[in-house]
DNA sequence: TAAAAACTTGACTAGTTGGTCAAATTTAGA
DNA sequence: TCTAAATTTGACCAACTAGTCAAGTTTTTA
């Protein structure tokens, strides 16, 4: 009965796959899909292995619906960007949005990083196809922005590259970066100051001169 | 005699440890530590997985010679960035050689960001000591530009993390670049191309208006 | 040319790992 | 309250893994 689409889950059902999602979040993130182990996955939802496999017919089926739930938390924030909106404050939000998640669900994009850094054996249709797609569709916006003046002529796709690389790094090297600023980056504020840094180099960089 | 600091390396000894040390990037940057093997390696390395052992004591010693290999490969070009050196032209040169590096060396930059993800328990030490000495030098170096009003206002340590996000991007997340460019991706020209928008983006994100 | 040293590898060991099974316990429903 | 269904887990299995060993081969050195 476990993981029947049909069949509605049970508390106990919905309770213990949430825990183990959590757990395999947290552990696949760390030790990517082929250093995870179902122990260690068990161990973090605090039940026994075979609990973990009661509820999740595999392995890979547990990385699977991990990712699947990280990358449906991704697409919306992106899609939301609007031709009709004035397009620094369009960016301005994503790029905002982008910062926080990365605050809040670090080990979710550290996932992410780990399936594309091993070449995203699970994730390549949707990144050709629906990412891909969206991807084309908010190019096309920013392209139009360009060409009425509104902001500098640069690339549309290593524009939205580099938002996703600058918001997602800090997620991804979130050690480095609290190596390198020590307690700084753990303080009250950090998060808007890195915002405003952030959004004043990018915005600035492609302001119309 | 494998290893020995004080013992001249024979050529065989040179030549199997260079393709052990290759073989092992090309694994550990797509696996990760745990999930790499010493089969795979030897696999790669085209020699048995008993004469892999016979150069190098362990598993951990292999995956440690090849991440100090990048680390020290990355210090230099940072280093070399000049308070003497008109700022623009400092930056420019080195988002350019860093962009090159991650169209040359995709799988270094993997092997760090994979370490890093992982907390980095091998290389905390250097990023706390070595890594963060030489980045608040350089942020000194750009604080001073900013004083002279040479630069827009914005904060060194940000500034640094998004150099390094944006062009390490290229390497880790080549697959997806990949899958939203396809072609586009591998044609001659590209690598001009990013470096245009990316040096655009960001050093009309510093210039001072 | 011969011997010592270095190099190479298949077989093996002990521990690990994904997944199965049967049985005990708990929960839900009648 | 009782029974059926769901849940839970220790023991187990087959395959995998890091590393060892002994023996054969190749290279180096005298």
């Amino acid at each position: 009965m476990a993981g029947t689409a049909n069949k509605k889950q049970s508390r106990i059902q919905t309770e213990n796959r949430s825990l183990i999602l959590t757990a395999a979040l947290n552990v696949f993130s760390t030790d990517g899909y082929r250093g995870a182990t179902l122990e260690r996955i068990a161990e973090r939802a605090g039940m026994s292995k075979t609990n973990v496999l009661y509820y999740f017919p595999s392995k890979e089926e547990i990385y699977h619906t991990a990712l699947e739930q990280t990358v449906e938390g991704w697409l919306e924030p992106f899609s939301e960007i609007s031709a009709q909106g004035d397009p620094v404050e369009e960016l301005r939000r994503y790029i905002s949005l982008k910062l926080q998640m990365s605050a809040e669900q670090p080990e979710a994009s550290r996932l992410f990083a780990n399936e594309v850094q091993r070449g995203a054996p699970l994730m390549l249709d949707f990144l050709k196809t629906r990412l891909k797609s969206l991807v084309d569709e908010k190019a096309a916006v920013i392209r139009e922005w360009i060409d009425q003046g509104k902001l500098a002529p640069v690339d549309p796709y290593h524009l939205i590259f580099m938002i996703w690389a600058t918001t997602q790094h800090y997620a991804d090297f979130d050690t480095q970066i609290v190596a390198i600023l020590g307690d700084q980056s753990k303080q009250k504020g950090f998060q808007e100051q890195t915002a405003h840094a952030v959004l004043s180099i990018i915005l600035n960089g492609i302001r119309p001169r």
